[in-house]
DNA sequence: CGCACGATGCGCT
DNA sequence: GCGCATCGTGCGA
């Protein structure tokens, strides 16, 4: 395997500590006859008693993985027509999660100017429909094909900036969007 | 059962 | 900067 899979500790971590801790890993899509891959470079937390959270009112089937195992996906549609992806985390049945903003072009991309590229990879939605990441991917473990989380880090110099989370009416005070200061990948708020 | 509303992105001004 | 597309979800009735 080229690209390994976080151990599913990672995700057993306090979640604004996974956030941070997943900037930097890798986002692996394995499709019929090609591999998307993409480094993670923002996110933001969603907790379980936080306001923003889709869990705060409790279960239901569209949250329903956010209390399975940590290290699984977390996928639903938004505004009838994005998809937005995220990582279950912190102990089990606690539902928690961090959505995945953007990511870097790391392998599979066609030689393109970053301009382009970033349209891609930067946003949830447009992630998604680069990633082809649907809510038929909700629930699924994070550790095998057709979508692995793998590990990555930060390279040498650059650092996380936490800033409030976007697009959202509730919890907008709370600094719990992470990302890689100054990568041309993070979206724009 | 009906309906208001999003963890968004795009196109037009 | 603003409006809108578009539909599953999750409320309240």
């Amino acid at each position: 395997m080229k690209y390994l899979p976080c151990p599913v500790e990672t995700f057993l971590e306090p979640t604004l500590e996974v956030a941070r801790n997943l900037l930097g890993a890798l986002l692996v899509r394995y499709k019929e006859d090609a591999l998307i891959v993409g480094r993670i470079v923002e996110c933001e937390a969603y907790l379980s008693d936080d306001e923003a959270c889709h869990a705060a009112r409790g279960k239901t089937r569209r949250n329903a993985p956010m209390f399975g195992p940590p290290g699984t996906a977390y996928v639903y549609l938004v505004y009838g027509m994005y998809h937005c992806f995220n990582v279950v985390c912190a102990e089990p049945g606690v539902p928690e999660a961090v959505l995945i903003r953007a990511v870097e072009p790391v392998e599979g991309f066609p030689a393109e100017s970053v301009r382009r590229l970033r349209r891609l990879c930067s946003g949830p939605g447009r992630l998604c429909r680069t990633f082809e990441l649907t809510s038929d991917l909700s629930g699924t473990p994070l550790q095998a094909p057709p979508v692995v989380l793998a590990c990555g880090g930060l390279e040498q110099g650059e650092t996380i900036v936490a800033a409030p989370r976007i697009g959202i009416r509730k919890g907008k005070t709370k600094p719990w969007r992470f990302y890689v200061k100054e990568n041309p990948y993070v979206s724009q708020p």
